[in-house]
RNA sequence: GCGAUCGUGGCGAAGUGGUUAACGCAUCGGAUUGUGGUUCCGACAUUCGAGGGUUCGAUUCCCUUCGGUCGCCCCA
């Protein structure tokens, strides 16, 4: 039995990458607009920063982190998100002293959790996100928000949906919390083990499992938003102003709590409302994060920003039948007729090369029928074929496959003609 | 971690307890000694994910295992 792939990764074969391509081409074009600057981090760090930025009563730490030992008895994991690292290299690098502030960033890259896979969740998947540190103006919570639908509506989605929520500041986190204790406790035994453990841990989550959804005390849980104070409420207020300004559309869900620790104020969230997608439409997740860069041993730092997954982001695509303007297709393919014709290709494929143009030859010494097979295969805008008689006459017949006109041209001047031709 | 379902050539897919494992696509060769996308002919799985068991005999029955897909939890 040959050596399988591990559960969970995939190999992106060609044919396939040229999507990635793409969308990350648009991506990178998308954050220069924006004037966020790429960062590449560790695909590893220590096991640490995770506990501390992502929480340690979160799923991802608790079940999802591959993590390991290394060589020096070093506690080692694989990032499973992005925002950490990001906000650790702000730190490590004292980028708050740089004279552009805030700092934005993006990156993409790949992520990895320890998961059972199935549709749009994998254990190696990609993550493109950005972050803006060092602003606590609502104005950049709708910047961010807005390259987010940018990037999936620049792309031709629209089956979209923007959920937002506040989750408030500390004082605002703290008194609703308590609220949600007194709510729950007294008919806690009523609900999931998992929800008894939130009570304690964390009770915002219990608005979020999904088993006891239908509990009567989830409907008359306390909201968030009637416990942010002034200064919470009117962020949220100045956030939700911004996004109408910009005319982007979103739903405000009290419900909405992100899977993080680290959040505060605005979290959102894009999911995809198209028909036929499989069970997790989430598509998109971020939120602020403005106690994180303190918690990492950085200076108190507000932030802001969000991850999105390619994998989920090509299921979209998928879901909504959109099609990428992949360019395909070679110039050109040059057919060699006969052992001399075979020689002078080797040259003219390099010659052509130079000069720009894409093209493709045979090397498994097809007929010439299997070689204009291939060519048309390969979507060649022309074949050039070679043969001894061309050869001592300096000339090239040049056939154009979509007409299939075929002239002959001097062999000196095959890629002038072709560069003139190939974009008609 | 739990559940469902599947696993036959490069791909898609039929099939049976028993001497040659359909078919379609793709590929290669030929019809057409130097011209593609159409047509016709031919070639292409000592083998049915792997290991073990039952059996005179298993791809087909049983067990185990690995893997894919989908779902639960949770998330991107």
């Amino acid at each position: 039995m040959s050596i399988q792939i591990p559960r969970g990764t995939q190999d992106i074969l060609p044919g396939e990458v040229e999507r990635w391509q793409y969308i990350e081409e648009k991506a990178r074009e998308l954050c220069k607009r924006f004037n966020y600057k790429e960062i590449r981090t560790p695909i590893f760090e220590h096991t640490e920063l995770f506990l501390r930025s992502v929480g340690d009563t979160t799923d991802i730490v608790q079940k999802e982190m591959y993590t390991f030992t290394d060589r020096g008895d070093r506690s080692i994991t694989l990032r499973p998100e992005g925002t950490a690292s990001t906000v650790r290299a702000y730190v490590e690098h004292k980028m708050y002293g740089l004279p552009d502030q805030p700092t934005k960033l993006y990156y993409i890259g790949p992520m990895f959790r320890y998961e059972r896979p199935q549709s749009g969740r994998y254990r190696q998947f990609v993550q493109f996100g950005i972050e803006a540190l060092g602003s606590a103006d609502p104005a950049i919570d709708a910047e961010v928000i807005s390259l987010a639908m940018e990037m999936y509506k620049g792309l031709g989605l629209q089956k979209l949906k923007l959920i937002i929520n506040s989750l408030g500041d500390q004082e605002s986190r703290i008194s609703h919390r308590t609220a949600l204790t007194d709510h729950f406790a007294p008919h806690i035994e009523e609900f999931c083990s998992d929800c008894q453990k939130r009570l304690e841990t964390n009770p915002l989550r219990i608005l979020d499992c999904k088993k006891d959804r239908e509990h009567p005390l989830m409907e008359t849980a306390p909201s968030i938003l009637d416990y942010l104070n002034e200064e919470s409420a009117h962020y949220f207020q100045k956030v939700q102003r911004y996004l109408q300004s910009m005319g982007i559309e979103f739903e405000v869900d009290s419900r909405l709590v992100r899977g993080l620790d680290y959040y505060n104020h605005t979290a959102f969230e894009i999911m995809s409302d198209a028909e036929g997608f499989g069970a997790i439409t989430t598509l998109m997740g971020g939120g602020r994060y403005n106690g994180l860069a303190q918690e990492i041993g950085g200076p108190e730092t507000p932030g802001i920003g969000f991850a999105l997954s390619i994998e989920r982001l090509l299921l979209a695509l998928a879901a909504e039948g959109i099609e990428l303007p992949l360019g395909k297709g070679i110039d050109c393919y040059v057919v060699a007729l006969g052992e001399e014709a075979k020689d002078a290709s080797v040259t003219l494929v390099n010659e052509l090369r130079k000069s720009n143009i894409t093209v493709e030859k045979d090397y498994l010494d097809k007929k010439v029928k299997a070689q204009f097979k291939a060519a048309d295969r390969l979507e060649a805008k022309f074949v050039v074929i070679l043969g001894d008689d061309e050869l001592e006459r300096k000339v090239a017949s040049i056939k154009n496959l979509q007409t299939g006109t075929q002239e002959e041209v001097a062999l000196d001047s095959i890629a002038s003609y072709l560069m003139e031709n190939r974009d008609r």
